[in-house]
DNA sequence: CTGGATGCAAACTCTTTGCATGCAT
DNA sequence: ATGCATGCAAAGAGTTTGCATCCAG
């Protein structure tokens, strides 16, 4: 499992709070892609004056500790995704929709590659595009 | 090299405007990564009146015919590649520079895991985090 | 001629910023 | 008491849409 984060904000000098502490339960229960909206809507069932930039706010410092993934869509809204594993995603070109994709890659390459020109990698996210089930019917 | 986009636009009964010819010969002159609005910038040299809003419909047009891949950036303005050859990107999370990197990895397994959830996948792309040179000094 | 492409403006969405208030420390 | 986090509003950036005009076919 992951550090508590209550642990690792006192760490940092990072104050405590209800939102965050909130808002991390919600993402582990909701255990799926949210965007910030569908967040502080959950959120707000329990905090209501809640607020979508404290959200991003929170999101974005969830990010820095590795508790959530931000996930860049081709469109619409950023996605948060609370799985820590190292995972793919497909994305469909015609809904937008986003789902995991168990698969992983090899990217000792890429990685190496990334060094050669002087870049310093942290990670490598694939995105296959294509069409999901319901738009490829149509 | 590319087939004719004259050729390609009158076999789909489209036409065949300055505006297209002039962007296309754009792209392939500037032969890197360009925004919308670096695009425009160029364009609007020969052809003061060109607007965004067609630059982008006409960026998606090539995108469609295959003559540019649109690249997921992590935020920030989207970019439009002119090279066709299969390769990757890397992004600095620092200053949001993004450079080509010749490395390519192996898909096939996860277009095959994207099959298996019924998506009829069209490609993949792969995007490295990190540091670039210039920000990993400071 | 005629319909698709263009140019302009405005709308729209998502995300970030500024500032006063409040609360964790 | 101290100052970071919050909530609100508003700005900001990027992209898309609506509509009148124009031009390629």
């Amino acid at each position: 499992m992951a550090a508590p984060l209550e642990q690792q904000l006192r760490e940092r000098g990072m104050r405590v709070t209800p939102q965050r502490l909130l808002m991390h339960r919600t993402l582990r229960e909701l255990d799926r892609h949210v965007t910030a909206e569908e967040l502080l809507g959950e959120v707000s069932k329990r905090l209501p004056n809640a607020s979508l930039p404290t959200v991003y706010a929170t999101l974005d410092l969830f990010a820095e500790l590795g508790l959530v993934k931000r996930v860049r869509t081709g469109g619409g809204a950023a996605l948060y995704d609370p799985r820590t594993a190292p995972h793919n995603h497909v994305q469909c070109r015609r809904c937008g929709k986003v789902e995991d994709l168990d698969s992983t890659v090899d990217v000792k390459n890429v990685l190496r590659a990334a060094k050669r020109q002087g870049f310093r990698p942290d990670g490598a996210e694939l995105v296959v595009s294509g069409l999901c089930a319901s738009c490829a019917r149509t």
